[in-house]
DNA sequence: CATGAATTTCAGAAATTACTGAAATGGTCG
DNA sequence: CGACCATTTCAGTAATTTCTGAAATTCATG
């Protein structure tokens, strides 16, 4: 099947996503190979992605080491075939979590080893600054871990918990309240 | 106070969020100012920014549109004093919150719009395709949905449920498990 | 252990994004 | 109204990132 073009579809779907691998901290050319493994049922070797996404085949190698760096592909053999193929995991809930996991990793960890360091090195003289500073070290501390303890939960159990939506303030001990202003309206 | 250099401190605090500007969707100098306005107790005028992060004015000017189209900053007034004068919010959850919200209206939204938009447009021939972009957008509708449900939550209480931690999975009904598989042993 | 197919590496080219200085605009005060 | 200060805009330049083609490497196979 030489020369098969993407249906209007595909076309549309991974033009799409090429554009937001750039907001998403890859490139265009990582979200386009991506989207296309997603929209594959069969794994793809790197010919027919550099065939139908017009690039290089040096670009393709590239963006798959990427992807891989992302753990957002697996790489697969086929039977009698040298090439490598690539895939993307079928469950969307272990591509979200490696995705949020991936980003936590790049754009969360590395902020909350800097501020550690920072306080490391003592009171400098600027109380304002580094009140902010632990302040902010706290705040990211308690996310991480909350997001620690939902990654531990099985996927079942978050899509329950995520279902329940409003219903999870309702169950909070309503006691006496810290904050005594009310929530403004909208 | 002309020429008053930066402590290492906020040197180094400034530095960093430089360098994460470009991995949150910013760029160096978004990343700079925010993280100068966010240490300083009192607003900065713009010229302060300029000269603090030895940029020119133009660049100052941009960074703080940006900063602002993002909601991260706000504008105000000093009492006999023509110039616009910028702060961070103190609440770091109304940061959180905010960032939170715009990084989705960047980042998933338009995601969501499209997927929308191609399904709309119909089969096309390829099942496992379009079952697969349905499935992507159901999977976004419930994140966005339970988004929605916690951004209604004051923050106490949003503490609260995040503090609970492990506890939540405990709160779930039990009843017949869908999946026949035990969680996997780290 | 030589061959050749598949993949990776990498230096330079192309494309994109960020930054600057100069000019234009806006808005306050006498 | 007009002078002056603050801010924004924008065209051109600088810096960075992405992409390519050619060369190097890897590795299964005869």
């Amino acid at each position: 099947m030489v020369d098969m073009a993407l249906s209007p579809l595909h076309q549309d779907f991974i033009w799409h996503f090429g554009e937001m691998g750039s907001r998403w901290g890859m490139n265009r050319t990582v979200g386009q190979i991506y989207a296309l493994l997603f929209l594959s049922e069969e794994p793809l070797n790197a010919e027919t992605i550099t065939a139908d996404l017009g690039i290089s085949r040096s670009n393709t190698s590239m963006g798959l080491k990427e992807l891989q760096a992302w753990n957002l592909v697996r790489m697969r053999h086929v039977q009698g075939d040298r090439r490598d193929y690539f895939t993307t995991p079928d469950d969307l809930w272990e591509i979200v979590r490696t995705l949020v996991a991936e980003r936590r990793k790049r754009e969360v960890d590395p902020t909350l080893t800097k501020l550690r360091e920072l306080e490391m090195a003592g009171p400098q003289g600027d109380a304002y600054a580094e009140a902010r500073i632990a302040e902010l070290r706290e705040m990211i501390e308690m996310m991480t871990q909350f997001h620690d303890e939902m990654n531990r939960l099985e996927t079942e159990r978050l899509v329950q918990l995520m279902t329940m939506g409003r219903k999870l303030g309702g169950l909070l001990d309503k006691g006496p309240r810290l904050n005594p202003f009310r929530r403004a309206a909208k």
